[in-house]
DNA sequence: ATATAACGGAACGTTTCGTATCGATAAAGA
DNA sequence: TCTTTATCGATACGAAACGTTCCGTTATAT
């Protein structure tokens, strides 16, 4: 086919991840596109929010202002692809729910803490707070985020360790606020005992009791 | 005593309610400080954090802005204030904790869905992000109000509702973060079966068996 | 080789922060 | 009654950041 070629060079060059992107010419520089979001991350970690501006980033990346609001709409929707570049903290599954949310939150506390992952879930809502676009995208993450935690609760439950009337989405909910909290009121440093104490309540009220 | 009078005039004139103040003669108008913290509520109210700037108070409290600059020595502290201001949820105590804890979520969602508290509260916690002392406000404000929720189940705990082994405070940090996440992802409108669902889990989970 | 388009840099107008200066006003003391 | 003092509103200011527009340059695609 004809096209073929053409397809081929934009799949190259554009690394259009961006469907809602209008005019077909319009296509990202990547190592550009790159360097902007290294360092709107590296200024979160380094200054947390109070550090990020679309000034700043574009001087540490050496880019002009204009190359950052041509693929970016908005302080928000930068912020917004720092934190969706992330890597997700995956689900553990040892075979005991105990262990696997203990695991998750553990995994998920010392992501936030070691990287600028933390910072960077912090400004989103922070921005999320005067930004509508923000706000939206942090609910939607966040419902997918609970759905993702309750299906580790759902495979317990199919392996009888979680009574049958318990919602697995619920209980999620659960998990998930106690790690917002503590990161919203730097309360990260949790050690695994404190952790653990707090599952386990959540876990004594779900368990099944005819084991 | 001959020092009567002056602490009289004191009390009067000034409502000293900020110790920290230096010098002798400063104290506020009481009807200037109150109209522009009704101003900066009724902002927060209409159109949430993204309303809330100290040039938009003043048009609104008819203020100039260096009468503010005395008076709060930033953003945070005079929106730090509006917040103190508000009046507290208090918690029911009705011989039940499962009442209690639904009784206390509940009129703490209406509270903060009916008022200005949870726009204040919000706003509250974005500005924490890039200011210190908010962030510190905030911190203390959490600790002591998780401590009140813990006094509940303490309550509970007496009366041999709740089992030996549990240590209240961590259960009103789940109960507490609960709340502040529904907050912040306008999950606010839950009815009361569901919220009534989640409490249930926290329960199961620290209730006395041998009863 | 030429047209296209993204790029960095500079400047602009706007908003907001927080500060400084000014004259007016109202209350306290002599 | 007159003077002093402190607070008030108004206005202007510098600094910073937002988001936009223009320009000359560089790199890509045909």
């Amino acid at each position: 086919m004809i096209a073929d070629e053409i397809l081929d060079k934009e799949k190259v060059m554009g690394e259009d991840a961006d469907p809602a992107r209008k005019s077909i010419g319009a296509r990202r520089n990547p190592e550009s596109a790159d360097a902007i979001l290294d360092a709107a991350e590296s200024l979160l970690a380094e200054a947390g929010y109070s550090g990020f501006s679309i000034e700043a980033v574009a001087r540490r990346a050496r880019a002009g202002k204009p190359t950052i609001y041509r693929w970016w709409p908005s302080k928000a929707a930068l912020l917004l692809e720092v934190y969706q570049r992330q890597k997700r903290v995956d689900n553990p599954h040892t075979g005991n729910l105990e262990d696997d949310l203990v695991g998750f939150l553990e995994s998920l506390f010392s992501h936030w803490r070691e990287t600028s992952s933390g910072s960077v879930f912090r400004s989103l809502i922070a921005e999320a707070q005067s930004d509508e676009a923000a706000s939206a995208a942090l609910a939607e993450y966040a419902t997918g985020r609970r759905a993702h935690t309750g299906q580790m609760i759902e495979r317990a439950k199919a392996r009888g360790e979680v009574a049958a009337d318990v919602e697995p989405a619920l209980v999620a909910d659960l998990i998930a606020s106690y790690a917002w909290t503590h990161l919203l009121t730097n309360r990260l440093a949790e050690d695994e005992a404190t952790i653990r104490r707090a599952v386990r309540y959540v876990m004594r009220g779900i368990i099944a009791r005819n084991r």
